[in-house]
DNA sequence: TAGTCTGTTAGACA
DNA sequence: CTGTCTAACAGACT
C-alpha cells in the first residue's frame, strides 16, 4: 500500500534486514520492473554493502558506498517483504540476504520500478528534484505560495511538487481529522485552517507509520490485517466522531471518503 | 461485463 | 503558462 507511510514501513525494515551487508544471490523474474537498468549492472551493485536505505515523498533510496543508488517506486502495489523462499507470489526481483532471508520486490500490477543511478545521476535526478517538501518540513507559506485559490485542497495535496507524500488514502483521513468538506479550494481556508493542516499532516503519517508497523507484527502472529483508517474505505459506516455516515464522492477524478455531518457541508 | 483500485505522466482542451 | 480531465500503464477483484 504504497503512500509514503507504507514506503516509509519499508524503509524501516530494509534498514533492519539489509543495512551494512550485501546480497549473495540476485533474481530478477521481471525484467519489466528495471526498464533502462541493465539485470547484470543491478545484480552488482546489489552484491556490495547497503550503506543506507534512506526515503524521499514515496521515493525508495537504496544508497551503496559506490555512490550509486537503487531508486524504488511501488505505484500501486508494489512493496519490499522478506520471504524464505526466492520467489513468492508476483516475485519481479529478490535478493538474499545471509541469515535474514529472501528480499523479495513483489508487485501484483508491474506498474512498479527500480532504477540504479550513478552518484552524478542520482543528485541530478528529475522526479526528485522537483518533489516538494517532506509533510514534516512543509510550511504554511510554503503551501499557501504554491496553492492558488481556485484550486481544489485535494488536488494541490496530491501534487508531489508542492508537498511530497501525500496520497488519496492520506487525503481523506487529513481531511476528516481536520473537519474539511472533500470539495474545498484552497482559497476557503483561512489562517489558522493553513496552521492545523501542517500540524495534522506530519502527525498523522507518524501515526500512521506506528500503526502499520504495529499491524506488521500482529499480522505475523494473527494473519489478518488491521483497518487503521478512519474514513477510507468505509462508505456506509458510522463516523467515529460523531455517529454521521460516511459518504463516498469522486473528487479530482479519484474516491474521497467523508463524514457529511461533521465535515462542513458536501456540496 | 463494466467499474474499481494506494501512483504517475502524456496529451487534449479550456 | 494554469489547471483539469482522460487515457494509459497492468492486473486482479467485484
Amino acid at each position: 500500500m504504497p503512500e509514503l507511510a507504507e514506503v516509509e514501513v519499508v524503509r524501516r525494515n530494509l534498514q533492519r534486514w539489509w543495512e551494512g551487508r550485501a546480497a549473495h544471490q540476485v533474481c530478477v523474474f521481471d525484467e519489466q520492473l528495471l526498464r533502462q537498468t541493465p539485470p547484470d549492472a543491478l545484480t552488482e551493485a546489489l552484491t556490495t554493502p547497503l550503506t543506507k536505505a534512506g526515503r524521499r515523498g514515496k521515493y525508495l533510496l537504496c544508497h551503496f558506498a559506490t555512490g550509486q543508488v537503487l531508486v524504488l517506486h511501488f505505484r500501486m502495489t508494489g512493496k519490499v517483504i522478506c520471504s524464505d523462499v526466492a520467489e513468492p507470489a508476483y516475485a519481479r526481483l529478490s535478493w538474499y540476504i545471509e541469515g535474514q532471508g529472501w528480499l523479495v520486490f513483489k508487485d501484483q500490477r508491474r506498474l512498479g520500478r527500480a532504477r540504479l543511478l550513478e552518484a552524478d545521476e542520482f543528485d541530478a535526478y528529475e522526479p526528485l528534484q522537483k518533489m516538494g517538501p517532506e509533510p514534516e518540513d512543509v510550511t504554511t507559506e510554503d503551501l499557501q505560495n504554491a496553492c492558488t485559490d481556485r484550486r481544489l485542497l485535494k488536488t494541490a495535496l496530491l501534487d508531489q511538487s508542492i508537498v511530497a507524500g501525500v496520497g488519496n488514502i492520506a487525503v481523506s483521513e487529513i481531511f476528516w481529522r481536520l473537519k474539511l468538506p472533500p470539495r474545498i479550494t484552497c482559497g476557503q481556508l483561512d489562517e489558522p485552517d493553513w496552521q492545523r493542516l501542517v500540524e495534522v499532516m506530519p502527525q498523522y503519517f507518524e501515526e500512521i507509520i506506528e500503526r502499520s508497523m504495529a499491524d506488521e507484527i500482529l499480522y505475523l502472529e494473527e494473519g489478518e490485517m488491521e483497518d487503521i483508517f478512519e474514513v477510507y474505505g468505509h462508505e456506509g459506516d458510522d463516523c467515529p466522531r460523531c455517529a454521521g455516515e460516511i459518504k463516498k464522492q469522486k473528487v479530482g477524478g479519484r474516491s474521497s471518503y467523508f463524514c457529511e455531518t461533521c465535515q462542513g457541508l458536501s456540496q
